[in-house]
DNA sequence: CATTGATCAATGATCGATCATATGATTCTA
DNA sequence: TAGAATCATATGATCGATCATTGATCAATG
């Protein structure tokens, strides 16, 4: 069983239906279909995928908690107007929270540093390439790694909220702005990691908060 | 037009019905109702309160985020067996952000000091009754105005995503934990905040800590 | 006896239709 | 004609019913 996406005939397994509704939503903002501002409506996508108004909602309901839409009660979902201030306010925020990682990661990241060093070599690597969206996946990757590594569930969880490929990818598309993925930093904070530097938390700290506009 | 909660006869107005249904659910898990563990049933809790299945569950969807059930596809939603870890969790993450916010905001923290001290008034008086859970919301509060006051609409949504009030509640009720609101280390925030003390946002985070089992 | 496959009940996922509200157009009144 | 009241339309919110998946049960098989 499963569905046909009206515009490109494309099947859709039924499986995650929202799941890939968000995945379309998400394709079409980034594309610019949907300018920011522009109300999002939940039959007329319905209509236009062949399926119901539910997993619409579903889906719409996913990408407000990623702050890429609007709703009001009532009133329906609309493209978020992201500002460069808007993209601005992720870094300090995972910044804190990376920081936060590494006081608790300290004690055991020593055990994971083979992995953190395999991460940044796979960098290393891309960086020859031209493949930007390749060369982010593999820094978040890596700052991920860090993350994971402190073993607070909620930590992660709540970082993954963040939605940082995402919105990196997005502005990538939309304010055309730079990537700096310098393995090189990632290899200082190896360093720091391995000799359990008590300054570590804050190198982390202030490397993601060089990435910021 | 109204609904009627079928075991309490109590009418529920419409307008916001998947919020009054999480409430309900909320209220359930708190008081053992459903133990941890415990599947909730969709339609089951629907019939019961007189509604259809699709706010029941988006209702569950939001306590999703909350982290007060867990769901799994086509295998529906059971509450989370909170452990003291689980609550363990919460305060590094909580302190890491309102360290963030006490740096974002300590510049013009200045002129906000009359709030906090305000609230810290009202905390003060409310710890000469017995009542816990006012105490414990004033104390959020105060925490609350700090964060508002770092001007980071990212960090405040993450922070209020926490639940802590939720948390803290369910915490009192299921596992007797103590409430320390000590209005006179939040004095002492105060004035750190005043002299733009640098130590100030480690100060908080440190504090934060001081409450976490 | 353990394993495999069929069958079935429970229930999450989805659907199509209806209800209710917000917004804008239209009419009415002073 | 300005403002209030009424109506029409679009669409979010909700409903009742159906589809599809899961897990349990149990018979058949080796």
């Amino acid at each position: 069983m499963y569905c046909v996406n009206a515009a490109t005939d494309a099947p859709l397994l039924r499986a995650g239906l929202s799941h890939q509704i968000r995945e379309f939503i998400v394709d079409g903002i980034s594309t610019g279909r949907w300018a920011p501002g522009e109300r999002i409506v939940e039959r007329r996508i319905a209509t236009e995928l062949g399926v119901s108004q539910g997993p619409v909602r579903e889906a719409l309901r996913q990408l407000e908690a990623l702050r890429l839409i609007e709703s009001l009660p009532n009133r329906g979902a609309r493209v978020r107007a992201f500002t460069e201030e808007d993209l601005a306010e992720i870094f300090p925020v995972r910044a804190g929270l990376e920081r936060t990682a590494v006081e608790l990661a300290l004690p055991h990241l020593a055990g994971r540093l083979d992995a953190l060093e395999a991460q940044n070599q796979r960098l290393a690597e891309a960086a020859e390439t031209d493949d930007l969206q390749a060369q982010m996946r593999l820094s978040i990757d890596f700052h991920r790694e860090i993350v994971e590594a402190a073993g607070n569930r909620l930590l992660i969880s709540v970082w993954e909220s963040l939605g940082i490929e995402l919105w990196t990818t997005l502005s990538l598309r939309i304010h055309r702005t730079e990537i700096y993925s310098k393995s090189a930093e990632h290899a200082q904070l190896i360093e720091a990691f391995r000799r359990g530097d008590p300054a570590a938390p804050q190198l982390l700290h202030d490397h993601v908060m060089n990435y910021a506009p």
